[in-house]
DNA sequence: ACACTTCCCTACCTACTGGTAGATTGCCAA
DNA sequence: TTGGCAATCTACCAGTAGGTAGGGAAGTGT
C-alpha cells in the first residue's frame, strides 16, 4: 500500500507540471485550484514563489541524477546508454504541453531568481558532465566519433534536445524532435 | 538625413526588445515608461497586446527575410553562406540579455494567442526551408557532409541554435554559444 | 483537562496586468 | 475663424499576481 502523498509533495507534483507547461509564469492560484486548496495553504507549506521554484527544480535534478546514474551503471554500451539518455526527454516531451523543466525555466532567465537560475545551470552542467563523460568512453571505444573537446561536444547535444523540445512543442510536432535526436546520434556514430 | 521614428515605430522597436527580454510577459507599462508616454498611447496605435505582439513578429520576421535573401544572392559559396547566416544569431545573442525574439515566444507558446504562434511557427518554416535549401546545394557541391534528408538537418541545425542561444544566455556564456555553433558546422563538412 | 503544534482556512493587502472612456492639445484645411 | 482630425493625455476599470494576518479545527503529549 503506498502513503497518501503529503499536501506538500503534491504541491511539488502541480507545480511541476506547471512549470513544464509556463515556466516561470505558472501562478499560485493555478496551483491551488488544481489541488482543491487555498493560496495560503501552499504559503504554508513554501514560504514564496522563489522557495518552491526552487524546491521543485532541486527535486527534479536529484531525480533526473538517479535516472542518469542508473544508466551509468546499467552495463549498457555507449551507444544504448546515449539513446536510454534522450529517451528521458523524449518522454518529457509527450503527453500534454509539457517540456523539459530547465529548458522553459532558461528561457524566463530574466524573471526568475537568481537562486533558481543557479539551479537551472547547476542541472545544465550536470547534464553536460554525465555526457561529455559517456562521450569520452564512447570514443575511446571507438563507438562514437567527434572531432574536438567532448564537452563542447555534449553541449551541442545539449542544445539540440532543448532547442528541439522547443521548437517541437511550438510547431506541436513531436516527431520532429525524434527526427533531430536520430539525427543528432547518427552524426555521433558514423 | 534620417526622418525621427514614428511613435508606433518606437513602440516595436522597445516591443521587440522586451519580447527578446521577456518573452510574452513583457509589458504595457515597460514600454510606455521607456518612451515617456502613456499606457494608453500605446493603445492607440495597436488595439491590444496580441495585434502589438504579431506585428513585431511579422516585422522582424520580414527583415529576417530580406536578410537572408541577400546571402542567398550574395554569390558566396555554401560555407560562406552558412556561417553568414549563424553570423545572424550570434549577433542577437550579443549585447545584453536578448536572444532570438521567436524561441522565446516558442517557449511561452501556451500563453500566447494563436495569431502570435502562427507567426512564430511561420518563421521557423521559413528559416527551416532556407537552410534545406542551402544545405541541398552544399551536399551537391561537395561541400557538406550528411545522411538523409535536408529538412531533417536543417530542423537539427535550427534546433541546435535555438538551445545553443537559450543555455548560453541563462549560463550568461556567449562563448559557449559560438563553440557550439563552431560544432554544428565542423559536424557539416567534415 | 490542558497547552502546544500542525495544518488549512477566510479575509485582506498592495502592486500590476491589459484595456477603455472621454477630455485635451495642436495642426491643417476651408 | 472655425471645423475636424490625429495623437496624446488623465482617470479609471476588472482581474490577477504573490503575499500576510489571524482564526479555527484536529491531533498529540503531559
Amino acid at each position: 500500500m503506498t502513503a497518501a502523498l503529503s499536501t506538500a509533495d503534491r504541491i511539488l507534483d502541480v507545480a511541476e507540471s506547471l512549470v513544464r507547461t509556463h515556466g516561470y509564469g505558472y501562478s499560485f492560484a493555478d496551483i491551488a485550484s488544481e489541488l482543491s486548496i487555498r493560496k495560503a495553504s501552499i504559503h504554508y507549506h513554501f514560504a514564496s514563489k522563489q522557495t518552491l521554484t526552487r524546491a521543485v527544480t532541486a527535486r527534479y535534478r536529484v531525480a533526473f541524477a538517479v535516472r542518469t546514474a542508473e544508466v551509468h551503471e546499467s552495463g549498457l554500451g555507449p551507444l544504448a546508454q546515449l539513446e536510454k539518455y534522450f529517451g528521458f526527454y523524449r518522454d518529457a516531451l509527450r503527453d500534454g504541453d509539457r517540456m523539459c523543466l530547465y529548458g522553459l525555466l532558461a528561457a524566463d532567465c530574466v524573471t526568475v531568481p537568481a537562486a533558481v537560475r543557479d539551479e537551472v545551470n547547476a542541472f545544465f552542467a550536470d547534464q553536460e558532465r554525465w555526457l561529455a563523460r559517456l562521450l569520452t568512453a564512447g570514443r575511446r571505444d571507438g563507438v562514437f566519433s567527434f572531432a574536438g573537446s567532448a564537452n563542447v561536444e555534449a553541449l551541442a547535444l545539449l542544445a539540440g534536445l532543448e532547442g528541439g523540445m522547443l521548437m517541437a512543442r511550438s510547431r506541436r510536432d513531436v516527431h520532429g524532435f525524434t527526427a533531430v535526436v536520430q539525427r543528432l546520434v547518427a552524426n555521433l556514430i558514423r
